[in-house]
DNA sequence: TGACATATGCAATTAAATTGCATATACTAA
DNA sequence: TTAGTATATGCAATTTAATTGCATATGTCA
């Protein structure tokens, strides 16, 4: 069964992780595992109602700070008024954002390391991470 | 005098722009022009009351949007709960924001055109802008 | 100067995110 | 399997950024 190995993953990897595998946290890792675009806190709760979970808002906000120290997520901003979260195991990758219909594309090829060389020696900073987003029109919705 | 030519430029920027040249306005446009980082609403606000100038916050937030439809500031969004704004006059630019003394850093060259290029053949999406902006450790910062 | 479109003030509201505290539950060790 | 404990959750209140409606004030143009 596909569905055990999962959730045996999910678990292990809380545990791995030094985090309690309860069933909502279950649920939410599941559901960011088969996202195909980072996901915010109400859309995270809503996909949960659908598997018969129902948990407080909070309870979601406190897991998504604890999943991001532990690096289960990434914390996606895309000059929205809310963050959106990304299951980390997929790599990392930057994202086209539609400006009419909001769909988002992965970009996966990223040679930002050059740059970050870069900056050390011109200005002795050391890059820790970065964030590149990219905002136009997808085929769909260039006429 | 400086001040003077300053507040002239100032005035006919906004009118260029089909703005009424407010007192309050014009106090937003001098303070974006001289600050050193992109600034938030409330900074915006504390900065015009050293000036004698005390608006409601919904003016200047009211008018952070006409600003930016006109295009005389940029949005930045520094993965915060809240939006830095830019003046547009000074160039595209990066950022280069220190995770521990948060000081903001501009980072000039930028030649991402390359990639926009790319995703126009690879993906079919036309670029429109886009944010790059880099955390990590500032000279000072590194012990 | 007067008319009028536009800008502002004020107050209420929305939405994301945070927090304190009591209760519930997953894990560990016996 | 069970009891003890650290951790996670629920609930309610709160904070902060941002928005909105509406009445009033003000900049601009004729």
């Amino acid at each position: 069964m596909i569905t055990q190995i999962k959730l045996h993953d999910c678990k292990s990897e809380l545990r791995e992780a030094d985090l309690r595998a309860t069933p909502t946290r279950l649920g939410v890792l599941q559901i960011l595992e088969t996202a195909t675009t980072p996901l915010d806190v109400t859309t995270i709760l809503s996909e949960l109602r659908k598997k018969g979970i129902d948990p407080d808002k909070a309870t979601i906000f406190r897991m998504m700070h604890s999943f991001l120290q532990k690096g289960l997520v990434r914390e996606i901003n895309l000059s929205e008024s809310k963050n959106r979260y990304e299951y980390r195991g997929k790599g990392f990758h930057h994202h086209l954002i539609c400006q009419v219909c909001g769909v988002i594309e992965d970009m996966d090829d990223c040679n930002i390391d050059i740059w970050e060389k870069e900056l050390r020696k011109k200005k002795g900073f050391i890059v820790k991470r970065h964030s590149l987003e990219f905002f136009g029109l997808c085929k769909n919705c260039q006429n």
